[in-house]
DNA sequence: CAAAAGCTTCCGATATGCGGAATAGATGGG
DNA sequence: CCCATCTATTCCGCATATCGGAAGCTTTTG
């Protein structure tokens, strides 16, 4: 980040696309390892309707030819595929089969997912599982309940600022020390307005959170609505994930809330011991190995 | 110019790794692009572990510099992450964020995901979404249902020769003409060994699935396993996917395949249906726009 | 049917990425 | 504890792969 400028006056007006807001990170810098990549972001932020091969030109500040020779080696990569019909590019679905295994340190994905249908089996209601990504919490998977509730966290691959939200906050308490503190320093700035504000108040929080073992307040971003939020921990003591849960705030009050908890928690140790599967003898993991997919 | 094809002039000669015959996916020809998309590729099939940059230096045949700088690209865009203490390299969760997004034509994942829960709790067994994916059919969700059993095409961003399994054959049945007999003049020489292979029987079974409205039969590739599957249409009656059921055959038996082909052919209607939200006057999509995850 | 916009190919100039070699750091063994 | 080995990182000159202007070709628009 920082210091890109490409000088390029960007001619603007061009507007029609009102797709992608604010974000077009400029081209990509410089190298076309970087341009390609940026080519994949557009492409992401445009898979409902397909981007053009001149919306990206313009989008990202490339000539066609350009962007025609990196969506060629896109496409035959399988990263990109091509609507020969509408002329429109969209991700290509080996990309998706490369992200499968993507951020998924240890399976944590798919050691969770059958948790999370119980669980949002159990509690009727929506269940998140974060991980942390540098000074995001990242969603990495979500298995809805019966209720119609929808938190912002709500999409796979979402992200929001470590310290907004319950499940943020469960990761953040249970952090090491120093990170958490880079952590604050980071990310106090870039909660203005959409959480903790005060420092004084998160830190005391986030001491809260830590003590009982679980987060649980009134987000106060959707009025009415609740979220509670366990650690999953690593056998250190230490945060890899939260499971969160979002809905109404009558659903979350003092007579169901402790029972929340207590299932979250049981299931978060569930998890932790998977994480772990380590037994001092027979120390070799899933480890199926041999044929590969060829 | 079809130019689908995948298979590149590969000028072959340069040699150095030729003689190695299978895995060795060669670099990845020339271009950074090219290489740096190797190596995520890499980074994909070890992700269990991690790669170290040797690793991935004498894996893909490239110089330990190249690779350097090639990481630190991957690494500055978020497609990959180091971890410092162990010196291994792994995936990054921006490349989850990404690929979420990515072989998700209209949605369908969002659309079919409460669908195959719905219909895993029902059914009790584990139920797969497919799409197909050029030659391919590629799994873009599934849903674990009660019973444990495991398909091979079992992994989300898995794929199968189309033309292999319940699922594919649902699929096959419903494309447009031309499309079919490109992909059976395709396929048949790589569905040796591992599913039908006299072209008239094949013929025989996708008239048949046609006529049915449904793909069902002992696979024959593990014994005492079955599927059955329906495809999802557009509306034109094409495939875009297939809703499969994996499971043992005692479990789709003359009296309750009825049932479950019943259940499958309503939510592959209820797809469409979304697929599809189409109302002649107000032909707007779910389109809620506006916000974006920023 | 003409005009415009978009896609693709070609090609020369040059910036970009490449890899050999040397340095720094880590690891392990004697 | 020090040396040998392996790995990661930096540097730099050379050459190649990449870029983009221009022009041909195709599709859409009016």
């Amino acid at each position: 980040m920082s210091a890109d400028t490409r000088s390029k006056p960007n001619k603007g007006s061009g507007g029609e696309n009102a797709g992608a807001p604010g974000s077009l990170e400029e081209a990509g810098g410089k190298s076309s390892l970087q341009r390609g990549l940026a080519i994949l972001r557009l492409l992401a932020s445009s898979n409902e309707t397909g981007a053009r091969l001149t919306d990206i030109s313009r989008a990202l500040d490339l000539t066609p030819p350009t962007v025609h020779r990196l969506l060629k080696i896109l496409v035959e990569e399988g990263m990109a595929e091509a609507d020969k019909a509408t002329k429109r590019y969209r991700l290509g679905i080996d990309l998706f089969g490369l992200a499968a295994q993507a951020g998924n340190p240890n399976n944590l994905r798919d050691i969770c997912r059958p948790i999370l249908l119980r669980l949002s089996a159990t509690l009727r209601d929506t269940i998140f599982l974060l991980v942390r990504s540098g000074f995001d919490a990242v969603c990495l998977d979500r298995s809805e309940g019966p209720f119609p509730i929808r938190s912002f966290t709500g999409d796979i691959g979402g992200r929001v600022t470590l310290g907004v939200g319950q499940g943020s906050l469960a990761i953040m308490a249970f952090l090491h020390e120093e990170e958490r503190e880079e952590v604050i320093r980071f990310n106090l700035p870039r909660m203005q307005g959409v959480g903790i504000i005060d420092e004084v108040y998160l830190r005391t929080e986030i001491a809260r959170v830590r003590d009982l073992g679980y987060a649980s307040r009134s987000t106060g971003l959707l009025p009415g609505m609740s979220g509670v939020a366990v650690p999953v921990l690593d056998r250190d003591g230490h945060a890899v994930a939260a499971l969160s849960v979002g809905t109404i705030s009558e659903r979350l009050n003092e007579e169901r809330l402790p029972v929340v908890v207590d299932i979250l928690k049981r299931e978060s140790a569930a998890i932790s011991r998977q994480l772990n599967p380590f037994d001092p003898v027979l120390r070799r993991p899933a480890a199926i190995l041999g044929g590969g997919p060829a």
